[in-house]
DNA sequence: CGATGTCATGACACCGATGTCATAACGGTT
DNA sequence: AACCGTTATGACATCGGTGTCATGACATCG
């Protein structure tokens, strides 16, 4: 490959004259100008990099390691693919930046990361992205300070700067919503508990319920998540149960996304309850494949997971071009829900006060 | 960061000895090492690429280019994430090879590209990647001759070195396969005919036929895709009923993707037709959810996006390694047929017919 | 004992850009 | 004419590693 010298020796000029053409610094001359430009498209010449780079310090370079493409495979699992929709959004970001962004997959195996650090850091990368498949702690191996890193979708115990759904917001403006249109008695079955997700929206929820002088009901709130489908299943079928033999039953399931959502579809039809003129449901995710496709399409909250992919480009761009100190901690990105049919206007209930609930 | 010179200096060495304690070339005392070594990690050295590339001329590099992470977002349309699944197959074979996968995204514009592919070039990647989303001619700026090429689901006129699923092959073993449990009358309701995978299937069908001593029916094939969702449902519909009426109306229904399957399931059954009793489907891509999910199961082909991975990204590290001249031309990769639920045997046909067939 | 070979190490040039400084030509001031 | 500022250009050092060659200390061999 053609190197600056070569040009310079075709165009019959200095070596720095063609790096003040190709840079614009420093005056150059018409004619020395045009001779030079025709010997760099005559010779196909292309900078490198790793020249620039040495004098300059600057690589132009942003790492980024994620499971995202690695863990497509499992897309039939239907959760979506967060990290996935989260990376396009740092692209978008990214992209006027010129920065160019490096992407590392972990192939699932989260011990390569120490590695794909390290070939980062010999890249000389001026900031670093971890993008996780779910709202999650992680530990990442310390970084030298000059390397400024954002964690998307993630956090840890460090304080490192991190982008975040705002899963509590998300739920709350969920039930506030769904109070708004007259239930006073709305079920929760929930994740897993062990994850971060659902510990926010259950404050989410108990938050909404305050606010509307709505009592807990810890009756009314279940675990309903497993790792093997029928075990979810089963989980599912008798927290319903259970929940449809109170003596003052829910009228709304909130599920505790739209997978589940689903399967609730199913069990409540199986039992001969219409969704939504018998009970209501709700979701979480807005899961486009799920969401839409389901009759009654389902009512839920987005997860804004292409947002959240912009904030963290423009977040870690801030820290890369700041010299002030970065702030640490989370930035919350809240998604909008989706009213769909799913969830109807609680009507039995006395309209009277169904009004007084709606002029609030 | 920390340079060669300062962990010399800390070590109470030269420069050269450090680099030597790297890379394993040349000798060094036992007591010389461990020093360098304990002021590497004291230091937190970590070589740059840059100055290692300047003499050496190997980046370790390899680029890629694809728009599976932006299109991603329309994971809505259900014809899988094909470039997804091959970036995926590119990764694992890549991964042991040492080199580092730089991964750039068109964002949807292919009028990008050269940018990409410069930004590359000034990375004096080794080798070149061109991913796309379903198997089509692409035509790409023209490189410099050192570096190596390989596209991966499409092809050009150039004769690039590309990895290319076998169409023609799947659909040849499908319809043999159907012919072999006893149809002769076979429906193919095509995708667009201006797609690559239409006219290679296509010939991969009247392959099968023509073994097995069948004519080729005519009025047996269709092309039935539309960009509108309402438009092909309409045009299958159709499509179906005329096939349907004919004198000697077709037992199967093989159908240009899985998606195509799924809809024609339900006109199927809208007509009042049990699948597979009545009538069997087939389709084509084992596009998991679809094709698992489905009741029945569907018999499909499947499109082997991983396998073509691992294959691209071998034959371009036998380019970068090997300086023999390079083959052109494609590497067809074929994929296994599922045999689901969705066709039966067809015995209304005469019995030793049959075992006449089964037996050749 | 001198010749030869191996081990351990350092001096120095080099890769391909860019930053710094010097130089020369030219036009305009005083 | 002496001086100054601008424009246009080149010489040279530099970034952080690695390749080449030289050097000195030992060990081995004839």
């Amino acid at each position: 490959m053609a190197t600056i010298y070569d040009v310079a020796k075709a165009a019959g000029v200095s070596a720095k004259t063609v790096s003040r053409v190709m840079n614009g610094d420093g005056p150059v001359g018409r004619a020395t100008r045009a001779a030079v430009e025709a010997a760099m498209t005559d010779l196909g010449f292309v900078p490198s990099n790793a020249a620039r780079m040495m004098r300059s310090h600057k690589s132009g370079l942003i790492g980024l390691i994620t499971g995202a493409i690695s863990t497509a495979q499992e897309i039939a699992n239907p959760t979506g693919l967060p990290d996935l929709f989260i990376l396009h959004g740092i692209q978008q970001a990214m992209g006027p930046s010129g920065k160019t962004l490096m992407i590392a997959d972990t192939n699932g195996q989260s011990d390569g990361i120490p590695g794909l650090i390290r070939t980062f850091l010999q890249h000389r990368v001026e900031g670093l992205i971890y993008v996780a498949d779910h709202h999650k702690r992680v530990t990442l191996p310390k970084l030298p300070a000059a390397v400024p890193l954002v964690l998307a979708n993630c956090f840890d115990d460090a304080g490192t700067p991190c982008i975040l759904p705002d899963d509590m917001q998300g739920a709350q403006d969920l039930v506030a919503r769904i109070i708004g249109v007259g239930h006073r008695r709305i079920a929760y079955l929930t994740l897993r508990s062990s994850i971060e997700a659902t510990r926010l929206r259950t404050c989410g929820y108990r938050a909404a319920l305050t606010d509307a002088g709505i009592a807990f009901d810890a009756a009314l709130i279940r675990d309903c998540d497993l790792e093997s489908t029928e075990g979810t299943t089963q989980l599912l079928w008798d927290a319903i149960d259970r929940m449809l033999r109170l003596p003052d039953a829910p009228t709304v399931f909130l599920c505790g996304n739209d997978a589940m959502a689903m399967k609730v579809y199913g069990i409540l039809r199986t039992r001969g309850l219409k969704v939504p003129e018998d009970i209501s449901v709700a979701g979480y995710d807005n899961h486009h494949i799920i969401a839409a496709t389901l009759f009654p399409p389902l009512t839920t909250v987005e997860l804004p997971y292409v947002a959240m992919g912009v904030r963290t480009a423009q977040r870690l761009l801030a820290m890369i071009s700041d010299e002030s100190p970065h702030e640490t901690g989370p930035t919350l990105v809240s998604g909008p829900v989706y009213w769909r049919d799913s969830v109807t206007e609680r009507r039995k209930t006395n309209i009277t006060q169904l009004k007084t609930v709606r002029e609030e």
